[in-house]
DNA sequence: ACCTATTTTTAGACTTATCTAAATTTATTT
DNA sequence: AAATAAATTTAGATAAGTCTAAAAATAGGT
């Protein structure tokens, strides 16, 4: 159908558009894709072709329909490989999204639907990013920054927006996961740094970390 | 490391190797690829380059050292994946082939470990083939084809030597399974067919199905 | 509205893996 | 041993995806 690179480009676009709330430009999908912008041009015009994208000179693109159902089949893959290799092979959270990436391009519809029931039909990778289901549908939950939570909120610990092994290492360091209750009990104006209490440990954490945890309140 | 492409390559050369006990042609090695010789010729000097094979113009190709070990690699990921589909995700033996292709590319070392743990280290792939263990060691059975059995004699079916749909859909409808006793009640000389004991049940097959199932004896 | 800086596109080249057609080497037959 | 057939390799071409360097279009500042 689609090739590795067409598909990764696919991806790309769909987060990007989700980041900005808008069209994506050549120069922020080289960015992304950590390639140059006159190759991403070529790559445009192709996917333009197979009217998975939409494009006009200059403008930057969108996907169209296809190219946006045809992302999402590509994220549900992902997400569904990174939850089997956390929770049938024991792998760390830190260490599943090269493999996935790999994993997302294998092609069969009845593969992916059988994995899915053989683990139950998740709705969350171990990220907490949510598993787009057999039509495409995800939930898109009422989160937020744990940096936008005031002094005495609390709330529940549901993803992560950084998802490098160093910030994940770190998050494990400091034994905080998913489904866990923080509550914060001081923060800094200064440098935005916060004491929040997790499992009855109180603990220090700079801006960089709470920009990067999401938290979902009751 | 190496490509799909190549990867391809060394399996089928040590497919090859093995079923005619010899060094490998360009041609044929053209044809089991379904590809043309001067493409065959282009490749084998990568490899070459690449000591994975050992090659002399006109004088056909073999595998290194190195090629061997990495062709039994890939051959140990597909055998896994196979398993995997036909044990945990409800596949039948005659739909994995294809799914196995793309996978047995995935590249992790840590993956293929945890998979081959998660399985309870299998010793055998759906159609009845060793797979090899991490240090790529594998039993070759003492196997042989049904068609060799003579009258009376009986064995207990362990592979298929084709494994194609087609042939896999046809043992299905006709309740031949790995691990079933077969007798040979009758041999008939002038076509070779033979009438054959399974699970009480009598049934006449070609010299065409006995010369494609592996049974083991007593 | 013009000039400059930035972004984007085009043009031409490279790599991998493939192909066709022609040339060369090896094998076979008489 | 020469002639022919078969197998193999070479030469040149193509497609996908990438690159660099140059050209073109857009956006910003005054």
């Amino acid at each position: 159908m689609f090739s590795f690179s067409e598909e990764n480009y696919l991806k790309a676009i769909f987060h990007l558009e989700r980041k900005y709330q808008a069209g994506v430009s050549t120069n922020a999908l080289a960015e992304e894709m950590e390639t140059k912008a006159s190759s991403v041009t070529d790559m445009i015009k192709k996917l333009s072709e197979k009217e998975l994208v939409i494009y006009k000179k200059y403008q930057g693109v969108k996907l169209s329909e296809l190219g946006d159902k045809t992302a999402i089949q590509v994220i549900r893959k992902h997400r569904l490989w990174e939850y089997f290799l956390v929770e049938k092979l024991n792998f760390n959270w830190d260490e599943v999204h090269d493999i996935a990436e790999q994993l997302e391009h294998i092609k069969s519809e009845k593969l992916t639907q059988e994995l899915d029931k053989f683990l139950g039909f998740p709705k969350r990778d171990p990220h907490g990013d949510p598993i787009p289901d057999a039509e495409g549908n995800f939930s898109v939950a009422n989160k937020m920054l744990l940096s936008e939570l005031g002094k005495a909120e609390k709330g529940i610990c549901v993803g992560v927006k950084d998802s490098s092994s160093e910030f994940l290492r770190f998050l494990d360091k400091n034994n905080i996961s998913l489904g866990k209750e923080i509550k914060v009990l001081e923060k800094e104006a200064f440098d935005g740094s916060m004491l929040i209490l997790i499992e009855e440990r109180e603990l220090r954490i700079s801006q960089l970390i709470s920009n990067n945890l999401y938290i979902k309140i009751q």
